[in-house]
DNA sequence: CAGCTTCCATGATATAGATCAATTCTGTGT
DNA sequence: ACACAGAATTGATCTATATCATGGAAGCTG
């Protein structure tokens, strides 16, 4: 049952109904959309394998990273609320998805609280890493604002002890430029952190491929809100 | 039934189940604390009236505001997620509340869909609220971010015809401090600010009264993301 | 009411990061 | 394999905002 998207234990009646609330998609290239802002709100995604953007874009045309999502994590909710998304959803490399209807959701989420539990504690968890992207944007130099997506990537990819991803050794699914937007830095205040961050040991990295060598020397570096 | 917290359509059976859940509050002064960060989750809130400051703190003592919270609103969702709360929330002024307790919702929700959809909906405005001020933070000028807070507080007021409460005249529940900690700005800055759009004519404003003069101008300097 | 503390405003200076510019590298498609 | 557009790096300069500093007004407290 490793095939699910959603890491829950369930017994066999449950999963079962589960089962068919969840459709597994055709795998979506490099820079193909999930969905655009505007686009009526019918699913939201699990992530099997690649990464993905989102992001809005104003009245100018200027584009905002809103969030990056790895393997296990859910996007999309931003539909929920008034029944479109406020993003585009972008696949930032080959990506396998699974997608969940909303409304046959709502239908099995009522006869298996355990699931709607499950979505709310999914859609905190989206709160609580946006309030803490605020914390970061708010107040943090620009290493800080690097160092801190450098962790927690690696923690995300932590979680993912299978498959062939390491926790300290990876590819940047997305560009410079993702990351500046995603941070509020321009494309050059970017590269300058990464080239300081190698001069200085606590990575070593080529294009994409990085491997942090010190990261309780990055971890140094952040402020996080405490952990409670 | 306008005492209830939460804007429902409900038949009378469900009114009389969710007023089962709902427990109101003695009132809670100027900087009362409704929950420090570590403490156990057990409900969120619905504000009647006054106005709520949420923040978390740093391993170093900082703080960051992560929310301001008006009649009508709800705050406590951090919490959900590790069943402890990262956020400390204050109240600003006197403040009269709805506590809703988290473990009497499930329950009454598996019999009534409706308000799990509900609160769903609300988990999904905090979220795209929240990627609204990333947004902000990423991306604009200390005049775009000022602007940005006195919209969102006269939208938000709106909403809130009913009561004394005007969408373009009203007193700042908080401080110039709180303001630039919120806006990842200083309260120099803020107040820099303040005075620029006074001296503009946008607005005019003494200490925490403000009036709006010209909304459509101080819209004008925003950047949001396309709505949809 | 006096005295204290906090809040707010405003000026002078310093600086992190933006902007502008030029070069090299890389991956993609033909 | 080649050509080309985009991605990344690095340098030089500029600017918005932080920082430092001061004074006044407002709100509390005894």
């Amino acid at each position: 049952m490793s095939t699910l998207c959603l890491p829950l234990t369930l017994d066999v009646g449950s999963l079962d109904r589960l089962e068919t609330v969840i459709e597994r998609g055709r795998p979506v290239h490099k820079q193909q959309f999930i969905f655009h802002a505007g686009d009526p709100f019918q699913s939201v995604y699990a992530i099997r394998s690649g990464a993905i953007k989102s992001y809005c874009t104003s009245e100018d045309g200027s584009e905002q990273v809103t969030g990056f999502y790895l393997p296990g994590e859910i996007f999309g909710w931003d539909g929920i609320d008034n029944n479109n998304h406020k993003n585009t959803a972008v696949a930032l490399e080959t990506t396998a998805l699974c997608e969940i209807p909303f409304n046959r959701f709502e239908e099995v989420s009522r006869t298996m609280p355990i699931l709607q539990q499950h979505f709310m504690r999914l859609m905190a968890k989206e709160i609580t890493s946006d309030q803490e992207l605020i914390t970061l944007l708010a107040k943090s130099s620009a290493e800080e604002r690097v160092a801190s997506l450098l962790i927690s990537l690696s923690n995300r990819l932590k979680r993912l002890k299978r498959q062939h991803l390491s926790a300290t050794r990876f590819r940047l699914p997305m560009s410079r430029a993702d990351i500046g937007n995603y941070l509020g830095l321009t494309v050059e205040t970017v590269s300058r952190v990464f080239s300081r961050f190698q001069a200085s040991g606590y990575i070593k990295c080529d294009k994409k491929e990085v491997e942090i060598l010190n990261l309780s020397g990055l971890s140094n570096l952040v402020q996080t809100c405490a952990e409670a």
